[in-house]
RNA sequence: GCCGGAGUAGCUCAGUUGGUGAGAGCGGGCGUUUCAUACGCGCUAGGUCGGGGGUUCAACUCCCUCCUCCGGCACCA
């Protein structure tokens, strides 16, 4: 459209996911939330792009792979699939699919890592720590759970040492704390602000950003023994799927100045979507890197919460079991369903719960009764009394009545659309309904069955006209979240299909005259559902439960397999540094929860001293306190005593091994007697 | 333990800079209309606004304290 204004423009990005992984109700969630957000854009006539990937480097891959005795890339490919034909059917439509390890990817990753080079943050040293496959990164002692095992995924991690590439993040403190100060919504919600604001605030250290452990990954330039760090290459693919430094997307879709702040009015908005747990590798991490590499940041970074299910923490067989994609084969309304109720049921930013009774609930309520019995009752009324159209939309032959009900949903629907822009799909919906509620209102006060008996046709005529207006705001407000159910409406309402182009606002509010028009042909919008038809729906989809014991006291166990076998051993020691251990058996004679103290237990342990010792063990995710008492356990009795603070004072510790929720005691039979030696 | 957030009707939550009798949606109960997908509309919640103190003429809204929940950090040598 020439000679008009620069649409407004927005690039959304849902995370890459890990190939590794599988679609599942959390990542479809996010991704959902991604499309509904370039929806509400596009049709407001903005110039918006969605970016959806997979990300498919690292070590755990590699292995993976091996296993399955496919090459990293046959592997990856078959995986990444998955993801890509997932999307559809939730009616997800991205703009672009990135996977990192196309050649586009990779060539300007590595155009990134020599500016940040170039800019003197690379160092190389050595690392030593302990990994997690999982996570791929290093974790710090102090971020492990008992046993050496990486909280996130509850694996054991394995002792790397190696030549790595640093990065100075510690550098960035300070011009974080500034982008965080001048740009407070670079992130958000605030909660989520303030956490990222205290870890920067609580110091940065150098950042390893490089392996030589594996070789699945992209190679750094000038010393290709080095593979990046995974979220190096892994963020970085937000800005190469533009296409990288001249090209026509990134003039479109990334800011252009370095050195401005992400807000300024005229560039585009490019928003990260992510969950709450890889926010700081968003908010600290990227815009560090990006920093180094003197490129333009991107406007916000949101992190939303996670889902329970059915008030269950989603575990990894239930995230398994709840799955998007069957839930928009089955449910009633198909994935449109599915996206009204995860935009509509949680706030987004904070956690909430799917709950599949709320669910169909929801979706008789506001679908089936609320929205589509209206549109069933107008077009019903419009067939015995106009000829199936929607007779001329005039100014001059409204009402008071007519007026107030014009008005009302004209600041509801406006309400929906500052909400659609503030990030806040549940609010933009709950605003939207509030019209659709409004109009069953005015359908009951306006009565045109009434009018229609007693033979003025031309009110009758006014008040449907008026609700036929309204019906179409609303079969385009709600194709954010209802797509395909909004081009069906559309139908029924004898409309085109919504024809989004830039520069034109779809969801403008027109209640200016219009010339009468032919309606379509109505049939059932969202078929409620009867009581049977609820309790058989949620037999159905509803994940058993777990026959053993219930989460929270049997969190999900890793196989019993230790260390991987690739995990390398400790450098060896003589007899005589092992002699120097004084391992004892004890016998716990009381244990308690040490409070405010997630893992820790306070023991009172018999060594076959004079008085029992007290020791202070990290196990209280894995035992309760009295499953203890009673039990052999193996002491470390000669180590130096250990104070916790407010006279917490451990003599010793006990020698356990195995998974972080479900530890196992190292011990000896009964007859042993407390304070035998062990060697 | 430190930092942050939150505790408001059965459920999910709104409640602006402190001020007329504390709200919405859903569910439940009662009533009612008949155009409609047994759908709509109206009425109905006797809630100590987590507990306790305080400031104030006046606090859900400010201060202190305690409790609980949720995050983040810390805590297992």
């Amino acid at each position: 459209m020439p000679g008009e204004a620069q649409a407004k423009r927005v690039y959304i990005t849902t995370p890459i996911y890990y190939v590794n992984d599988v679609p599942h109700l959390g990542n479809g969630y996010t991704t959902i939330i991604g499309d509904a957000l370039r929806r509400y854009h596009q049709l407001r006539g903005h110039d918006v792009r969605l970016l959806v990937g997979t990300d498919e480097h690292g070590l755990k891959l590699e292995r993976e792979a091996q296993e399955q005795g496919l090459t990293p890339q046959a592997f990856v490919d078959q995986m990444s699939v998955r993801f890509r034909e997932a999307w559809p059917k939730l009616l997800v439509e991205p703009d672009d699919f990135i996977r990192t390890t196309e050649a586009r990817h990779e060539s300007l990753v590595r155009d990134i890592w020599q500016r940040v080079a170039a800019n003197g943050d690379l160092k190389k040293g050595h690392y030593e720590d302990w990994y997690c496959v999982g996570c791929e990164s290093f974790k710090t002692e102090k971020e492990l759970l008992e046993g050496n095992i990486c909280a996130l995924h509850k694996k054991p991690v394995e002792r790397l040492k190696e030549e790595t590439y640093f990065f100075a993040l510690d550098q960035y403190q300070d011009k974080l704390l500034d982008l965080y100060a001048k740009s407070p919504s670079f992130v958000e919600p605030d909660s989520r602000r303030n956490e990222v604001l205290s870890f920067v605030s609580s110091g940065l250290k150098p950042l390893s950003v490089s392996r030589t452990s594996f070789s699945w990954g992209i190679p750094v330039p000038s010393d290709p023994k080095h593979v990046m760090y995974v979220w190096f290459d892994a963020l970085s693919n937000y800005w190469t799927a533009l296409g990288g430094w001249d090209s026509e997307l990134t003039k479109r879709f990334w800011p252009s100045d370095p050195h401005a702040l992400p807000t300024k009015s005229d560039d585009p908005m490019v928003i990260h979507l992510v969950g709450k747990d890889i926010l700081r590798f968003h908010a600290v991490f990227w815009p560090a890197f990006l920093m180094s590499a003197q490129m333009p940041l991107p406007s916000k970074v949101y992190a939303h919460g996670f889902l329970t299910v059915d008030g269950q923490k989603m575990s990894k067989s239930l995230r398994n079991a709840v799955d998007p994609l069957r839930l928009a084969r089955e449910l009633p309304g198909g994935a449109s369903t599915l996206r009204y109720h995860l935009l509509r049921a949680i706030s987004f930013g904070q956690d909430g719960d799917f709950d599949h009774a709320a669910l169909l609930e929801r979706y008789n309520a506001d679908l089936g009764k609320n929205l589509g019995n209206l549109l069933s009752r107008v077009l019903g009324l419009c067939v015995k009394n106009t000829g199936n159209t929607a007779p001329a939309f005039e100014q001059a032959k409204r009402t008071d009545l007519d007026n107030a009900f014009l008005k009302d949903v004209q600041l509801s629907l406006a309400a929906a659309r500052e909400h659609w822009d503030a990030i806040e799909p549940h609010r933009a919906l709950e605003a939207t309904w509030a019209a659709s509620s409004r109009a069953n209102l005015y359908v009951d006060q306006a009565a045109p069955w009434a009018e229609a008996k007693k033979g003025d046709l031309a009110r009758v005529e006014t008040i449907l006209t008026t609700l036929v207006k309204v019906l179409e705001h609303l079969s385009a407000f709600i194709a954010p979240a209802l797509p395909d159910k909004a081009n069906e409406m559309r139908a029924q309402l004898g409309l085109q299909p919504l024809a989004p182009a830039l520069n034109r606002d779809l969801l403008a509010i027109d209640f200016s005259d219009a010339p009468a028009r032919p309606l379509g042909t109505a049939t059932p919008l969202f078929p409620t559902l009867d009581a049977a038809g609820v309790a058989a729906l949620l037999d159905s989809l509803v994940p058993k439960a777990e026959p053993a014991m219930n989460e929270s006291t049997q969190p999900e166990k890793p196989p019993a397999a230790a260390l991987p076998s690739g995990a390398p051993l400790s450098e060896p020691i003589a007899y005589d540094q092992f002699a120097a251990t004084d391992l004892r058996i004890g016998i716990v004679l009381e244990a308690e929860k040490v409070p405010k103290k997630d893992k820790l237990l306070k023991l009172k342990v018999d060594v076959g001293e004079a008085s029992p010792r007290q020791i202070v063990a990290g196990l209280a995710l894995s035992f309760a306190p009295e499953g203890l008492v009673g039990k052999r356990v193996i002491v470390v009795a000669n180590l130096a005593p250990r104070d916790f603070g407010k006279g917490l004072v451990s003599h010793g510790m006990l020698l356990a091994a195995g998974e972080s929720n479900s530890l196992s005691l190292a011990t000896v039979s009964d007859d042993v007697a407390p304070g035998t030696k062990v060697k």
